[in-house]
DNA sequence: CAACTTTCTCCACTCACAGGACAAAGACCC
DNA sequence: GGGTCTTTGTCCTGTGAGTGGAGAAAGTTG
């Protein structure tokens, strides 16, 4: 089926695109008080998007004292496709043009099997929505890996959890594979973009999202934008020196943060805390599973397990201790913590918290909120629709 | 005497004062090939700013094989004082539009002893120059101040080793004593703001700017533009943890970097090293001055003692740690390390370099320049007239 | 002195945009 | 039901921004 190809002509065009993204169906008069264009001048530009199709006519709205405003509306049929590629899983979901998620496919999933296997996994997924009717093809994409990226060109770059990957022309291949354009990013930058966009972090210009999950990393906002780095490797926290001579880490060095604390490093401590017989609700979960996960260990803290609470405890003074260096050099205006690990809740946020607190200066915790992400797993997704959305909604 | 007080009237305008600030005296030609604009429309654009007095005609250029061109270039008689608040010394210097130094004094002096004794210091400093006939007047300053600046209002909030400064509205004082636009910054912001316009960090988009003076600061450059942070302490980096329990720090906590490396800490542990007998080096200097400084510790370490290379060398892999963080953290394009102790030259340029280049991931170090800033004491003053002048040189 | 270059100015035309007049459509009051 | 007021949307005209071409001015080169 052939899509929409349109892209706004100019920039009043495209601030009308996101404003009819953010804000829903609007009339002529309500998008007038938004946005610095004369009455007729904005006329013009409806007139112009209607003729694209990019924007629909959507009936009368009910009156306010006077004639009924005729509403317009982003093209209802234009659907987004958001893939968020984890360690782990891959989440895939259909929006429309409003961000809104009209389904949503989650798939485990090793993303050390490559970027072929993990293509024909994201291609069916995709498929597998459209078919379920959600969409008759698909207007953008937008993916998001656990490495740094080389954003401009779609490509990862030296990522050390997915090395077949290095160098894959993501972008490319996907954007062929689906017949439409394809932005890529870090999926950690995508979660903040999904929290910015419809969580926590709405209206809020500078802030950090930490992402634990399997591994560690930070989405950074500054002044509204995401801020990636000059090699697209910004945010990479999970390497950062949290204990001095620590243990050892799988990038070469010792004490790194991801060593002490992270998804992985949760389950194998609590692994150990089970087989010495430290615990035994984790032991007897172990006995049941043949594993354990961070799942668990939520699961054995929510039941008041001691060991798992420190397990948590600890975890949390670690990260929190880092979190504390980034706060005093960036000066946020919000923390968000997500990821995988958001199961562990207040336990985790208490310690965390304590450590920020304490170890940044006032001036700069004084009004510093620190908070879990809203979204959930959804937060990827969205992240990544709004990435492709921001693309397609700018000038050509 | 009357000032300038034109601005220009539009973002051409503004456009084109910039780069006759950063480029020179310049035909319209020249200018037309970095703008884009047409040549009747930029010939428009120089007509009024000559008209308002910013530019001036500047005679005829060399002939390029065709009719010579009309030079124009910023008018010469503009005047901006620059001004560095230090936490020991104040440095004040006049540049013309070009943000050339046409004069430039240093002053010892405590910042402790408050705004007003130092404002007098200042503006005395600012009528010496003046009263040198190197300005008649002033048409706009810049002001560093060695703590966090709510920057819009220009007024110091909570910095810890100015207490009496909290709230002083230097921005309007200054303006109102001087007669003319004034803008306030944090010390560290336009000591990279200096780099950045004629140092080493020319043409870098993201890099990081690391003062080690009294105490340590951070610059931090994204996009062109100095992040401030939600309340103006952004970069302040002085009170992160470098060592877990390490030596009190003034602000309450322990081990913060500051407390362990600055220019007072070194002097603190040459003394000690000092009394210990562990450095003859420096015994005699403490003998023959009474005290040590970072100069001190610099010429020993010149001269070979093995003591004050290792001060040196800790206090190096100190910052280094911490600097290792903020590159994974940032990715920046460069670091550049400058203040008091420039002065340690590639001893301590060495130490933070191993440190950083193994500490933090290949794909953010693999071609990350560390190098000591090119300005010394003039980076601020330059950045202070920097700052006053991209103010002055926007649309008002 | 002729031919070619470069720079700058002038002019006509196009387009973006604002703002007012006015029509359409409804609410509200009597 | 009819007048009056309010809100929304459209049309039209005037202004100013900006482009591009013609050509004058001022050089160089041979």
């Amino acid at each position: 089926m052939r899509r929409m190809t349109a892209r706004p002509a100019n920039a009043h065009q495209a601030r009308l695109l996101k404003l009819l993204r953010d804000g829903g169906p609007n009339s002529r008069a309500q998008l007038g008080d938004q946005i610095d264009l004369s009455r007729s001048k904005l006329a013009v530009e409806v007139d112009r998007l209607l003729e694209t199709g990019l924007v629909v006519a959507d009936g009368l709205a009910a009156s306010r004292g006077g004639r009924r405003s005729h509403n317009v509306r982003l093209n209802p049929g234009l659907r987004f496709l958001g893939v968020d590629i984890g360690a782990t899983s891959v989440d895939v979901a259909v929006t429309n043009a409003e961000l809104e998620i009209l389904g949503h496919l989650n798939q485990p999933m090793d993303v050390r099997e490559g970027p072929v296997a993990v293509f024909e996994q994201v291609l069916s997924m995709a498929a597998k929505l459209r078919a379920s009717g959600l969409a008759e093809g698909y207007d953008g994409a937008g993916i998001g890996v656990p490495g740094p990226v080389r954003f401009p060109e779609g490509v990862p770059v030296a990522p050390p959890i997915m090395p077949g990957w290095d160098g894959f022309p993501v972008r490319e291949a996907l954007s062929q594979e689906l017949g439409c354009p394809v932005m890529v990013d870090n999926d950690v930058n995508l979660m903040a973009m999904g929290e910015q966009h419809a969580g926590v972090a709405r209206s809020v210009g500078d802030f950090l999202c930490v992402k634990i999950g399997t591994g560690i990393g930070c989405g950074i906002v500054a002044g509204g934008d995401v801020h990636r780095g000059v090699t697209g490797s910004a945010g990479d926290i999970g390497h950062i020196q949290a204990v001095p001579d620590g243990r050892p880490c799988a990038c070469g060095n010792r004490g790194c943060l991801e060593a002490h604390f992270s998804g992985a490093a949760l389950a194998r401590d609590a692994v150990e805390a089970a087989q010495q017989g430290r615990s035994e609700e984790l032991a007897s979960r172990l006995a049941a599973n043949g594993t354990l996960t961070a799942v668990d260990v939520a699961a054995a803290a929510a039941a008041g397990d001691a060991t798992a609470l420190d397990l948590i405890r600890e975890g949390g003074n670690r990260v929190g201790q880092v979190i504390a260096g980034l706060v005093s050099f960036f000066n946020p205006g919000l923390v968000v913590i997500g990821g995988g690990v958001t199961g562990l809740g207040h336990t985790l946020l208490a310690a965390i918290r304590t450590q920020v607190y304490r170890q940044s200066l006032p001036l700069a915790t004084g009004n510093l909120p620190i908070v879990l992400g809203e979204l959930g797993p959804t937060a990827g997704v969205i992240g990544a629709a709004r990435l492709i959305s921001d693309h397609l909604f700018s000038p050509a």
